[in-house]
DNA sequence: CTCATTTCTTGCCATTTGCCAAGTGTAAGC
DNA sequence: GCTTACACTTGGCAAATGGCAAGAAATGAG
């Protein structure tokens, strides 16, 4: 219903999305001039993905780079018995890729979905491959943007050292509430490292805390 | 003992550690001609680090990238309740480094020690930027080698959320049998992210099987 | 609206793991 | 040789989590 109301808002007024979190975002990772932000985003063409479709399947070679405008979406694998594993969640402004893949062109071991309606920037491997060369502020933001994905994924594995299950998923809530209201309880689950039953009795338990 | 032994043999005969692995490891990692590796191996450096001691420090900034020779390495921080936590090791090829820290010039959240002693082939981050810029292939390499540690990141926090203690442990014994006949139990157990007592336990099991 | 499906909760019981403490074995230093 | 750490194992019990199944609640299709 939220997304009907949108549509029509955009077609009514002539609406489109502005670029401005994308620019934000080359600024936060790179320090550089407003200018070349946007010379950077200028590169970015706009996409869609309906919610339940899929950015990237198992087996392809993950070609785009997106960045969220809007939406949510998560990377899953099936474990040995043929359990649905999702590995991440991606909302407003991150970036849902196989990193593995995009990079070495190798077939992807993971789906990529859109949980809600989707609508990202998104840039071609070939095109990212030219501004690199031809754009250093391009190479660096690359490099670093690898390196924070790095760091977002170590931490998260340390979470899974040290924390509970019950720690991780507060976590979860404080730093991604957005994923909390709109994905389906077995998904945080299998996120957390633990069975939906598990998930359910601890969301009782804090209640009556 | 065996470590005397070899300080008699490279005293005695002049004995010095040659690049091989080292030169072997860019062409794994990128395809490149023998003698553009042994360029590249040219820039590296031989460090020495005894056991017990420390690559790198919390709060230090890590400027060095290491290629381990012979030893074996962890990485470790503590938890909030003030417990060691392992986060990796790595033996033979591998690559202990605080990437994050390493490359957005940011001081450490972890120790990098020696658990034997320890030979590297090392270069400075200075001495890496210059060949960055200087050696397109090098940095190239570069961007493969962390997009791989990536990799290996990735695949291991999927194995934290799909398997059991038990499992990981078979994993690592398979991947990594030199750890297990070198490091203390406890280490293991922190970063199979379970207690000594738990571990014991998996391995008295086993046995029976 | 109705029906079917999915999602979520709950109870029961088994398994895994943690926590604490005692005990054994081993290696290093005096 | 003796003592002292340290590493590892083991037992007992508590807590966390899983597997299974039933049922309630929410959602979606027609």
């Amino acid at each position: 219903m939220q997304f009907v109301t949108f549509i029509v808002l955009r077609d009514t007024i002539n609406w489109q999305m502005n670029k401005d979190n994308l620019i934000q975002f080359f600024q936060d990772v790179l320090p550089m001039s407003a200018a070349k932000a946007e010379q950077l985003a200028e590169k970015y063409k706009a996409g869609k993905i309906a919610r339940n479709g899929y950015l990237l399947k198992q087996g392809a070679v993950c070609n785009e780079s997106h960045f969220i405008e809007e939406g949510i979406m998560r990377t899953y694998t099936y474990d040995v018995e043929g359990n649905d594993v999702t590995t991440a969640f991606y909302s407003k402004k991150m970036f849902p890729s196989d990193l593995l893949s995009f990079f070495k062109r190798i077939p992807s071991k993971e789906y990529i979905q859109a949980l809600t309606d989707c609508e990202t920037w998104y840039i071609t491997y070939e095109e990212m491959q030219d501004n690199f060369h031809t754009i250093p502020e391009f190479r660096e933001f690359g490099r670093l943007n690898i390196i924070n994905q790095y760091g977002i994924l170590k931490q998260r594995m340390i979470s899974m050292l040290q924390e509970t299950a019950e720690q991780r998923y507060l976590s979860l809530i404080y730093s991604n509430p957005e994923v909390i209201q709109n994905v389906p309880l077995k998904y945080i689950a299998s996120y957390l490292g633990i069975t939906d039953t598990s998930l359910s009795r601890i969301r009782k338990d804090l209640v009556r805390k």
